[in-house]
DNA sequence: TAGATGTATCTATTTTGTAGAACAAATCGC
DNA sequence: GCGATTTGTTCTACAAAATAGATACATCTA
């Protein structure tokens, strides 16, 4: 069984996957802010993508520099084979460990 | 916005909240295995319901010894009020994270 | 009373998560 | 041409969560 991976590197290795060809660090950052409705920071997110490249689940190539202001060269990542791997395995432990838990959760009590 | 949970912790939360009144740490093992198919140590699962507790989110209280084998107190946890909104927001953020990301995961290449 | 069993606590370490300053490369406007 | 601005990445440090496993405890059984 291939080593388990942590939450912010299960969003971001998701966020990669659908940002498909487009997906760069500072592109999946916005893209994470918005799904989690919280700011992660620049850090976070690059050691996160590196995490997931040494771990062989991303790899990643430089572009060349676009022509625009600030276009410099751009750090593309997408998943390997592992990471597709990863995905499939994390989605089916996703999917076990909520089965059977209510939409509305009541408490008898509080 | 309430402090983000764990990994671990959501997973241990979830279990406790399906066990209702029988939620005590080697139960709450048992049940995590099943459902993950990998094996936690007795030290992750403890201290993961400490920190949950710690939190606000899970509390506990001790029974009386059974007078079975081996049976000395348990320490049963329940979700608190803050417990269940935890869940609700894992749940929230779960569902956006993994939308849109088509079930069976293809790579272009590999 | 020694061993088996099911349970919980304690201690230490590794792995993840997190922040933000520093650095880099491109265009823009004057 | 050159400083300001913009978009992007790297580096360094620290905090929090995950993890393991030894130890302690209470009860039955033989």
């Amino acid at each position: 069984m291939s080593a388990a991976i942590g939450q912010l590197e299960l969003i971001v290795l998701l966020t990669v996957a659908r940002r498909g060809d487009d997906a760069y660090g500072l592109a999946v950052r916005r893209d994470l802010s918005e799904r989690t409705g919280r700011d992660y920071s620049i850090g976070a997110v690059y050691t996160t993508l590196q995490r997931l490249e040494d771990k062989g689940l991303l790899r990643s190539k430089a572009t060349d520099p676009l022509p625009v202001r600030g276009g410099r060269s751009r750090r593309l990542f997408k998943l390997t084979a592992a990471g597709a791997r990863a995905m499939r395995e994390a989605e089916r432990i996703a999917t076990s460990v909520w089965a059977g838990i209510p939409s509305t959760i009541r408490l008898e009590h509080a």
